[in-house]
RNA sequence: CGGGAUGUAGCGCAGUUUGGUAGCGCAUCUGGUUUGGGACCAGAGGGCCGCAGGUUCAAAUCCUGUCAUCCCGACCA
């Protein structure tokens, strides 16, 4: 490609609106241009790069044995009024009507349209197991989009589905697609870490999400350097800590503590450590009230107790009104004794003696609490949130904590969707079983981003060679010495010849802009050529590196060649 | 959805307090001089000052409403 001919609108200085590296850099090398909040377009430079994504996951899907297909992206209400979606995707899924007045939306996962073409489509028991899988743009109306295509409302994703008859076949079927996706992000050379994951409300008896670290990404991951072990936040595991407690079976008493609401306060107004207290949250569970009780310096991880709980909807804090009626008191003040709603209790309290909890009236607390002899929980179990330095629920070894972008995650799903809808075989002993399936997703656009935060520097974007937009940049210095634009072309042709995606600098500009464009968008290498032209000598240079290297020109082609072709 | 902020040229911003001809840098176009890390000189084009009402002789500026965008939080199958 000649850059004069190429829509490559880079910019000098960064959009307001861009926070983070990779959405500054994708602004700047106009990979990317905002049409709406969350809803991108792709310009030549940017779709280059995201075509390349999806080939890489093609190929793999294909080489797992799944079957590209392509579903609609403008769905009827049906598929998903059927398996209760319509509704427990609420405000988060696009909805329309048609001019009959007939309710559509589009697509934010396809589980359920998947399952209805195999119910269509699939006649034999002997067809399965199957995965099919499609890369499509796809549509959810998020609360807050953020940090460009990270979070967007409309992005590219691929999806794939697995259709098996027994369990011992999902786990071949899952097995197959966590392969696939190593050797994805492999290829994509992201610095990934699989982490065990809640399955949420999609269901299921197992997930794991491939996290790329980074520190702009939106969950929390707890990882163990000496036994491997890795789960996202909302997962993980946590193993109660015993800590410093006043010893002694002492009487509970009432203590006033006037203004006093946060356990910061707290812990200077009684001069006890933030361990010694116990905090009481409630929340609301679907129609009911429930209070969870973990240690003053946790958090209470809602996950975890929703999954306990088993309400349908999300956990909420329980309103303010709420609170005075529940306790009696302003917020600030809940404590467990004399509450009258199911009071949930972390593993670590268990392991306390005379805490400090809420006293369930206003300006009160309670000192040398225990539980068991001064109230009893209605289950006590691991709801608080791991932190970094907690010891690791697989060896006991202090764990680490990152921040993770979420590239990819695989589901077993089990029978819900196949149940809902309806999706049995017949066996070849005639026995009517229902079809379990798997479900398996990866980000192609956040994908992309998560290479940019991955990889650049203060110079812009080092594209690894499977995913550069193009392979290598050929620079005449002077764009009005005939000499220079000469061998040039004659490098830039060679370079085509040899299957190299090659980008000829043909503008009429001063080489500073040539060299800045270049290493904005990160072409992983460029030959320039200048003064030592005559002699035939020019300049070899890796996007990644510091210096360049002079040599004459056919050496500089071949070792073109060579790196590209190696690192693809 | 709660809290905060911002909307002025393609991008970055000033001007708004105290109403009076809409500005600066970069980018773009023309001519010239330049040519190894975002050149210089001269000239030019480009604006519904987010939108709609209102106040006023006069509104980018004041008032009301509205829309949009970003940040923090909530939510995220």
């Amino acid at each position: 490609m000649r850059m004069s001919k190429l829509l490559m609108p880079t910019l000098r200085e960064v959009p307001a609106e861009a926070e983070i590296t990779s959405h500054k850099l994708m602004l700047r090398a106009g990979l990317i241009r905002k049409l709406s909040s969350g809803i991108y377009s792709y310009l030549p430079l940017g779709l280059r790069v995201e075509r390349k994504i999806e080939q890489i996951v093609r190929e793999e899907m294909d080489r797992a044995g799944a079957q590209e297909l392509l579903m609609p992206a403008l769905l009827p209400a049906e598929a998903y009024q059927a398996s209760g979606r319509w509704d427990v995707f609420g405000a988060s899924m696009f909805k329309l009507k048609d001019r009959y007045d007939r309710d559509y939306c589009l697509g934010p996962t396809h589980e359920e349209l998947f399952t209805q073409a195999v119910i269509d489509n699939v006649r034999s028991y002997k067809e399965y197991p199957m995965t099919l899988y499609q890369i499509q743009h796809k549509y959810r109306d998020e609360g807050r989009p953020r940090f460009g295509v990270i979070r967007s409302r409309e992005f590219v994703m691929k999806d794939a589905y697995s259709f098996d008859l027994t369990e011992e076949g999902l786990d071949e079927s899952y097995k197959a697609m966590y392969d696939a996706y190593c050797r994805i992000f492999n290829r994509l050379k992201l610095d990934f870490t699989i982490v065990d994951a809640d399955s949420g409300a999609m269901g299921g008896s197992g997930s794991q999400e491939f996290m790329v670290k980074s520190p702009v990404g939106e969950d929390g991951i707890a990882y163990c350097d000496f036994c491997g072990y890795a789960a996202n936040f909302e997962k993980a595991e946590c193993i109660p800590t015993e800590v410093d407690c006043v010893e002694g079976d002492l009487a509970m008493e009432k203590i006033h503590t006037p203004n006093v609401h946060t356990i910061e306060e707290l812990v200077d107004f009684m001069n006890a450590k933030p361990y010694n207290f116990v905090k009481t949250i409630l929340y609301k569970a679907d129609d009911k009230y429930i209070a969870a009780m973990v240690r003053g310096d946790r958090d209470v991880n809602e996950v975890k107790l929703k999954n306990l709980v088993g309400c349908t909807d999300d956990l909420e804090l329980a309103e303010p009104h709420i609170v005075r009626q529940l306790t009696n008191a302003e917020v600030g003040f809940a404590g467990p004794v004399g509450l009258d709603i199911p009071v949930y209790a972390d593993k670590e309290v268990e392991l306390m003696k005379n805490f400090i909890v809420g006293a369930n009236e206003t300006d009160m607390h309670y000192k040398n609490v225990n539980m068991g002899r001064d109230f009893t929980p209605h289950t006590v179990a691991d709801i608080r949130t791991i932190t970094s330095g907690d010891a690791c629920p697989k060896c006991g070894k202090p764990i680490k904590t990152a921040q993770g972008i979420e590239v990819g995650h695989i589901f077993k799903l089990g029978t819900k969707y196949s149940k809902a809808l309806g999706l049995t075989a017949q066996t070849e002993t005639g026995e009517e079983k229902t079809v379990i399936m798997g479900c398996y997703g990866i980000g192609v656009t956040r994908c992309l981003a998560a290479s940019v935060e991955q990889n650049n520097d203060e110079n812009g974007i080092i594209w690894p060679v499977a995913i550069a937009p193009y392979e290598v940049s050929v620079v005449p210095v002077n764009a009005k010495n005939d000499e220079q634009v000469k061998m040039a072309e004659e490098i830039y042709e060679k370079l085509l010849a040899n299957g190299v995606e090659a980008l000829l600098d043909d503008r009429d500009e001063r080489p500073g802009v040539k060299f800045k464009d270049s290493d904005l968008i990160g072409v992983p290498a460029r030959i320039v050529v200048g003064k030592k032209c005559g002699e035939g000598i020019v300049e070899y240079k890796l996007r990644g590196e510091a210096n360049a290297v002079e040599m004459p020109v056919s050496e500089a082609i071949e070792s073109a060649c060579k790196f590209i072709n190696e690192n693809k």
